[in-house]
RNA sequence: GGACCUGUAGUGCAGCCUGGAGUGCACGUCGGCCUGUCAAGCCGAAGGUCGCGGGUUCAAAUCCCGUCAGGUCCGCCA
């Protein structure tokens, strides 16, 4: 017995020639049983690195899931019984001995089924549900992908220190989870959305380089790809700027990338947030998707075509789609209105005695010099639709955009978009602030330690939303992985912002008094990143939901289907936390 | 807070639009047969609160309303 093996000599999945001839012992569990008889019993033994073949030629009383150990004779199977779906298919076990380790009722679903099984009965089984093949993959190569990703941090420099689950409230961004003091009665800690203040007092502290596989908690609602508790690699490192950051980041998922399913990610392409805007409609963009928005406003300065003469024309052309229905087209439509747009044009381009022209509701009112406007900026070929919104340039971007992703889930081009393309997109330049509240306070768009772009800062009081930030996103395909910042070092900076953002200073002192304090004593410049790894691993194990690459996941009501929780506690519990609860009946009935 | 999709035997589905006896398929389960299978095969059997509640109707899995659960998305996610 070795500490490797335990009861057994070898994996299920590891019998091989080199153990032909020799007698072993195997545990796992029965994956299937193919009887013939008391003569000849064939029984699948499954562990996580696969499965062997053991032949039994007496009466057994064995179903499936039963944990066995199985000791017999590995012998190669005759010749023409070889089977090549799986790595042991030319050997199995002889003349087993079998001891039933444990019992196992029928399972409440198939493990073996190629089917899909419906996921409130996956989540609520999900000890067994990890059983599968699937699960089995995925959590191995979430492992993988951590272990990698802490050699490649580890390697550069940084180290790793974890930081506080019970902290301080940071009132500003995502809804935080609270935890009640037990002993300070009334008094609260909150669950961090991301370690973002406590890594940058370690900067503070001259840790110069920091990592953490981090656990953040945001009370958001549900999504695919997002859970309430979720995993990010986070990262800070002092002395440098934006560059070094993108370029340390860059490694690590190439390095990732060449490890893990050796694919060489090469040079990262850079795009601003407005490029990205004006070119795709979102800060997301997926690159696998051939499909951008033009900027015709130029060509339509004196149309008499009302749709089109909004402050901006912008459009896009969907290939080979004229033949599309009445009834798709005035469903983008309704995704334009829906998000704030004045409509949707569409044309489709046909051949006529004219040559190219266009099929569309403005048909009658185009004139020559609009076809020539949409053929010149647009050169479409008969058979392609265009879509146009003219309107806020911002606006109609992201209109077609809504529509272009709308069209893709639903007949468009889904064949030419390869899973196993990975295009990676650096987007920078964010805007530091997006919008101004209704007491005219600006509302950051990054967290409010994002460091202003220098050549924007006297714009801070008389212009703030023109005020870029030094904040830059990964995306991969359509996601956002991960974003970072230059964070502001000094006292002073760090102060404008928060009266930009309607701090007063009494208020500031009192969410941030330890942070503005701690930049009295010798803040480095420093920059960082959170990269998220659930949302990694799902797109490396091609899922589309993160739930596949998390052991035990909640549904999107943020229920634990498993456990059941959340849960009631009795009212002792409660009152010893200094809490009652309102409204109880109604908690009751949910 | 909102929109849409789903809920039928242990599992995966069909049936619903156009109301007429829980009508059907596959897998699994249980019993029997079977000496080279590998999704073994053959024979047989059991297994149903059609998510739940209400309404319409002579009659509801089917139509209507509500509700619960799961999913996708919007809002939200600094």
């Amino acid at each position: 017995m070795t500490i490797a093996y335990g009861l057994r000599d070898r994996y299920c999945g590891e019998v091989d020639e080199t153990c032909v001839g020799m007698n072993i012992s195997v545990c796992g569990w029965v994956s299937r049983i193919r009887d013939h008889g008391e003569h000849l019993v064939f029984l699948d033994l499954r562990d996580h690195t696969g499965q062997i073949q053991c032949v039994v030629d007496k009466n057994i009383n064995i179903r499936s899931e039963y944990v066995l150990k199985i000791s017999g004779f590995v012998s190669y199977r005759p010749e023409e019984n070889y089977n090549d779906k799986i790595p042991t298919g030319r050997f199995e076990l002889k003349d087993c001995e079998i001891e039933i380790l444990n019992t196992a009722e029928a399972l409440p679903f198939s493990l073996n089924s190629k089917a899909n099984i419906d996921e409130a009965l996956r989540l609520k089984y999900r000890f067994l549900d990890i059983r599968s093949e699937r699960m089995q993959y995925n959590l191995r190569l979430r492992h993988n992908v951590i272990q990698a990703i802490r050699e490649s941090m580890s390697s550069l420099d940084f180290l790793e220190v974890d930081t506080p689950l019970l902290w301080m409230p940071t009132p500003e961004g995502a809804r935080e989870f609270l935890v009640p003091s037990r002993l300070q009665k009334g008094h609260f800690y909150s669950l961090p959305q991301s370690p973002q203040i406590a890594k940058q007092l370690l900067m503070v502290g001259g840790m110069d380089r920091y990592f953490q596989i981090a656990k953040c908690l945001r009370d958001e609602d549900l999504r695919a790809d997002r859970q309430f508790e979720f995993t990010q690699l986070d990262l800070e490192a002092s002395f440098v700027g934006q560059d070094q950051i993108i370029e340390i980041v860059s490694k690590v998922i190439s390095d990732l990338f060449l490890k893990i399913l050796s694919v060489s990610v090469g040079p990262i392409e850079s795009i601003s947030w407005i490029q990205a805007m004006l070119t795709y409609g979102t800060d997301k963009p997926d690159l696998r998707i051939p499909i951008t928005i033009t900027d015709l406003t130029a060509l339509f300065t004196s149309t008499k075509v009302n749709a089109l003469r909004g402050s901006s024309v912008q459009a896009m052309l969907l290939k080979n789609v004229a033949s599309l229905g009445r009834a798709k087209l005035d469903e983008f439509v309704a995704i334009a209105k829906r998000l704030g747009g004045k409509g949707l044009l569409w044309l489709r381009v046909v051949n006529d005695e004219q040559g190219l022209n266009f099929d569309s509701p403005v048909s009658k009112f185009l004139e020559d010099d609009d076809r020539q406007a949409f053929l010149k900026g647009l050169d479409p070929n008969e058979g392609d639709l265009i879509l146009v919104v003219s309107d806020e340039p911002l606006l109609a971007c992201q209109i077609l955009h809504a529509v272009k992703t709308y069209a893709i889930s639903e007949f468009l081009i889904k064949e030419e978009v390869s899973k196993t393309d990975y295009r990676f997109l650096w987007v920078t330049d964010f805007p530091m602030f997006e919008s101004v509240d209704e007491n005219g306070n600006a509302v950051a768009a990054h967290h409010p330690f994002t460091m202003p772009n220098e050549d924007d800062l006297q714009l801070m009081d008389s212009n703030p939303l023109k005020v870029r930030s030094s904040a830059y996103d990964l995306v991969l395909n359509g996601w956002e992985l991960g974003s970072g910042s230059v964070r502001i070092h000094k006292r002073e900076i760090q102060e404008k912002v928060f009266n930009a953002l309607g701090l007063t200073d009494q208020e500031a002192e009192s969410k941030f008094g330890f942070m503005l304090n701690a930049f009295r004593y010798g803040a480095p410049p420093h920059a960082g990143f959170g990269l998220g790894i659930d949302r990694l691993i799902a797109i490396v194990a091609n899922e589309s939901s993160i739930r596949e690459v998390i052991a035990f996941p909640k549904s999107q009501s943020g229920i634990d289907l498993m456990t059941m929780s959340p849960t009631m506690v009795d009212d002792r519990t409660v009152k010893e936390l200094g809490l009652s609860v309102l409204d109880k009946d109604k908690s009751e009935t949910k």
